[in-house]
DNA sequence: AGCCTGATTCGAATGTTATCGAGACAGGGA
DNA sequence: TCCCTGTCTCGATAACATTCGAATCAGGCT
């Protein structure tokens, strides 16, 4: 519960570009950057994300039963959230593993900082 | 170019539900957040966005030419993001201005804050 | 009024996504 | 080995998104 007054931006997180407000995306970033949004802009991938971000692992088998869809959806969602680069998966033996990438997910924040006061004040 | 100390986060952005990470995001916030990550999750409307929040407004008539589109598509894209509350437009006269909603980006921005250390260190 | 330019809405074509059931694959235990 | 459970892939279908041209609306000028 202590605060973190460390590294509120660390260097990594904006490594793709500046926050949007900062100065216009160029193309081929926008186009980088954008499945990983379209990857959150699903309410079951993004109830998925937060399930697996809150944890330091999460298995499929806690994921599934937490929605009313079928397996096969689930898995299909998951593997959006794979794709994108989001979440990684492991199988350890019967079960299959997923854990959040974390400084995937910080990219996208550290992207989205807007500067508490707009350029012109 | 100076960094800024102030206020990293301001309650008024975690207004809606702690970062997804702190614990799992219910059914209703999913589903109220998902249109404007999903709003992002496109190349032209995320350098739209950042066309916007660059500057304090900016005309349509500078957003159209920076894109290989119609205008009608440009004018789809933009009403996208005016219908996921990220955006907001006025027109002046001849001219229509958009101007990005700072707190609901950063709304975003602080449901993807990821805790440095995960839980388990 | 009549026209011109900028922006949006409408309708249609094409492409992508969400979802399921059936079936395949992986690993553990009888 | 055979089966059982958990997860994923495949193929189909229905819903939704992107894009355009044509038409419409809003304001400024002549």
């Amino acid at each position: 519960m202590s605060k973190q007054l460390l590294p509120v931006v660390d260097v990594s997180a904006v490594a793709c570009c500046p926050p949007i407000a900062v100065r216009p995306l160029e193309t081929p970033q926008a186009e980088a950057v954008a499945p990983m949004f379209r990857a959150l802009g699903d309410p079951v991938r993004l109830r998925l994300m937060s399930m697996i971000a809150s944890a330091p692992e999460t298995c499929v088998c806690d994921l599934t039963p937490a929605f009313d869809l079928s397996g096969p959806t689930i898995s299909h969602h998951l593997k959006v959230l794979r794709e994108a680069g989001l979440v990684d998966s492991e199988r350890r033996g019967t079960w299959v593993w997923y854990r959040v990438k974390a400084d995937a997910v910080r990219r996208l924040s550290a992207l989205l900082d807007i500067p508490a006061m707009p350029a012109t004040g």
